[in-house]
RNA sequence: UCCUCAGUAGCUCAGUUGGUUAGAGCACCUGACUGUUAAUCAGGGGGUCGUAGGUUCAAGUCCUACCUGGGGAGCCA
């Protein structure tokens, strides 16, 4: 079939061609002679109206025809004698494909809110909003593989299914072909994995970053951009439990170098989206600023979505240590008139996201990059600092969004780490490929896993990590 | 998992102190209109008030439990 695409048509300036269009119908309006068909086929935000004389044989057609039918018009392209759009399709003929019976098919010419969208998430795509979001979403994809492409990284795919329950970021789905109802026992009583089908017990990954390492000592500059997934009961607009995650690993890059990739990445994306996606981030963009007039002033953004944007992309990241933030935190008015919840009065507690909210939001006013954290909490892989008590750790924080990327520079001395590993009980006979990395050639190394739904959070300006990915993973739902 | 708020027509919502036959806008159907822009105007159909119990002469409204959803917290990306 041989179609021209919405968004050609309406960037084209030439009138008079004879072309056909295909799609799916937004808005329907008729009166006596004329009627009007708002299309799009997803090719752009724009709609194309497509104008019809209106015929007795044209009628019997378009009684047909409603909101998110789908049709085929022939038709010419004539200058728009209205003022909402310059191009317009005079059709000749239309034939519609399929109808979309209305008072079945759920979708209107108007706002839903997006939690009755997410309960019709197989039809949501049609909404001008979530078509916003999945183009910027693809461009998103698009950016990062270019982004790593043109600065010599090599994409690496690790495994989804990993036979170590220990990479140490969170719970894990099991993954088994054993039947549920009828699980094989060892003499012990205990299930005896010998007989699933790797011959023992495995999960879904929850990160990428070992494996991530082990190409990275070898080729240098590596990056891994695939599905995560954490069994974790977290029910908070900020999480899933399925994933996409960009983790570069780069040997002879120290935390210094770290912090340069993550903050030259982020910008470079969030540049690529204004340049790229304009009709969508514009639209998203009024959006959100309509959906912040609802709110009392005080809850509401200093700053549009462009402008954050913008803001984001012309200031650097402040970078600050965790013990330069805990005496930030501990002598701010906040904290004196007890306005944290969890007050601050000393090191080596884990901060809130009320004080992540606080010193991006309040104190520094732009992203901030937080480093050395104290080794206690923070994972075993990471390097230990001279002072003996913190870690060379990195965490990215963004407005409203919070933890965008968490790294480090990796711990590369084999003594030190295998004494991290036994203090922490981890199992050797799970880590031990991991570990002779270390016991050969090894070398200083960095890396970070960025969220990507929470970078998508930031570049749509949406507030809840659920209308970022097609069909969202999360506790107790798995409908679509 | 904890705290908190909410659930009324297909959608978005109103519904007073518990009191007659539960309302509006949009959507849909019918009609009007020579070019509309989420068209407009007139009329029409459409409801087990989340579910189950309870209090009461009387429950959409009060109470209890559960379910579903939002927001916040923890875990993190």
């Amino acid at each position: 079939m041989k179609r021209t695409k919405i968004s050609e048509v309406l960037n084209s300036t030439e009138f008079g061609k004879e072309i056909t269009v295909m799609g799916w119908v937004r808005t329907k309006r008729v009166s006596k002679n004329v009627c009007f068909i708002a299309l799009n086929d997803g090719s752009t935000i724009n709609n194309l109206q497509i104008v019809l004389d209106v015929t007795p044989e044209l009628d019997q057609k378009l009684a047909g025809v409603h909101t998110g039918a789908s049709l085929s018009v022939d038709g010419k392209t004539v200058e728009s004698m209205g003022s909402g759009q310059k191009v317009e399709l005079q059709a000749k003929d239309i034939t519609v494909f399929g109808d979309a019976n209305p008072d079945e098919y759920p979708l209107q010419p108007k706002r839903h809110s997006l939690e009755f969208l997410r309960e019709i998430a197989h039809l949501r795509f049609r909404t001008n909003t979530f078509g916003a979001i999945f183009r910027i979403r693809h461009a998103m994809t698009f950016a990062i593989h270019n982004y790593f492409n043109s600065r010599g990284f090599y994409n690496i795919h690790t495994p989804l299914i990993t036979g170590s329950d220990c990479e140490g970021a969170g719970e894990m789905f099991q993954v088994t072909t054993l039947d549920l109802n009828n699980l094989p026992k060892t003499e012990e009583g205990k299930i005896d994995y010998t007989q699933d089908f790797f011959g023992k017990s495995t999960n879904l990954t929850v990160s990428g970053q070992l494996e991530g390492e082990l190409a990275a000592t070898a080729l240098s500059q590596i990056y891994t951009f695939g599905p995560t997934f954490r069994a974790e009961n977290s029910n908070t607009p900020r999480h899933l439990a399925e994933f996409w995650m960009i983790e570069p690993e780069v040997a002879f890059n120290d935390l210094e170098d770290n912090m340069d990739l993550a903050e030259d990445m982020l910008k470079y994306l969030i540049k690529y989206a204004l340049d790229n996606c304009r009709d969508d981030v514009e639209f998203l963009c009024k959006r959100r600023e309509e959906e912040q007039k609802q709110k009392p002033a005080n809850e509401r953004d200093e700053m549009n979505l462009i402008e954050k944007m913008e803001f984001v992309l012309h200031n650097d990241f402040a970078r600050v240590t965790y013990t330069e933030a805990i005496d930030i935190l501990k002598n701010s008015k906040a904290n004196k008139t007890g306005k944290f919840v969890y007050p601050v009065d000393g090191w080596g507690v884990d901060l809130q996201s009320e004080h992540e909210r606080y010193l991006v939001e309040k104190h520094y006013k732009r992203p901030v990059i937080l480093i050395d954290y104290p080794k206690e909490i923070k994972a075993f892989y990471m390097k230990l600092n001279e002072d003996g008590k913190t870690v060379r750790a990195m965490d990215v924080l963004f407005p409203q969004i919070g933890e965008i990327i968490g790294g480090s520079q990796r711990e590369e001395s084999y003594e030190k780490l295998m004494s991290r590993v036994e203090e922490l009980h981890i199992p050797y006979k799970d880590m031990w490929w991991y570990l002779e990395t270390r016991k050969f050639g090894t070398v200083p190394h960095s890396g970070f896993g960025l969220g990507f739904e929470r970078l998508i959070l930031f570049v749509t300006g949406m507030s809840n990590i659920r209308d970022v990915i097609p069909f969202p993973r999360t506790p107790k739902t798995a409908e679509f």
